[in-house]
DNA sequence: CTCAAGCGTTAGCGAATGCTTACGTAAGAG
DNA sequence: CTCTTACGTAAGCATTCGCTAACGCTTGAG
């Protein structure tokens, strides 16, 4: 998880995960989306793609990338770990206001 | 968002908001868990606290620390929404399996 | 085979990150 | 007030990161 986490740490290559949700696009498509060099968003997509969080597909000369939502099971699975912690807090206030429904 | 993700792309920070997740900890009994040193923990804390991830709370001579949830409310937000592409693929595949219930 | 298009890869650089050691600070004990 | 406890903070250093410029590779067109 420590890589997939790491990737998602730089905002470009998050933008990117957003570009390539639900659409297949080419490594100079995407590029054309930002304002630094293509080279520098091929090293982002073999960053993303190493740690699992877009799939590539070759097509002629191009390569076409798309998010891989799986990749994020880790994330998701420890974020929620701690989000519920949140929830049950609600959760208690919630009783405790029902007990006390004067309170606001 | 940016910060708090990447407060979260640290090992350390994330083994720290386990820790304090359903409990308060001092600074150094939160050190004791690791192998650094504990400044090292305490510039991890700071990263935490500015990142909206843990509350603090001083008691006499010792500062107390404990996850605070909401602080992820934008990070889930991100991770849920690409997940949410992954969970409508999974629907196609679904809706295409009742379509075809032979298929496995 | 030759050429161009579309990408990846490498080298090198400045900035940021995480660590340790040494020092500074605030609160309670005596 | 003095000393100790429990911290945070600053300085310095090695490592990592993201970027650009230059180069290399593979595919399709002719």
């Amino acid at each position: 998880m420590d890589e997939q986490i790491r990737a998602l740490a730089d905002a470009h290559r998050r933008r990117i995960l957003e570009l390539v949700r639900d659409r297949e696009l080419a490594a100079g498509e995407i590029a054309a989306y930002f304002e630094v060099t293509r080279p520098a968003i091929s090293q982002h997509l073999t960053v993303l793609k190493q740690a699992g969080l877009v799939d590539e597909r070759r097509a002629g000369t191009r390569r076409l990338y798309r998010t891989r939502p799986d990749g994020l099971l880790g994330l998701k699975e420890f974020v929620d770990r701690l989000w519920s912690t949140g929830l049950s807090r609600l959760k208690d206030a919630a009783e405790a206001e029902a007990t006390d429904p004067e309170k606001d």
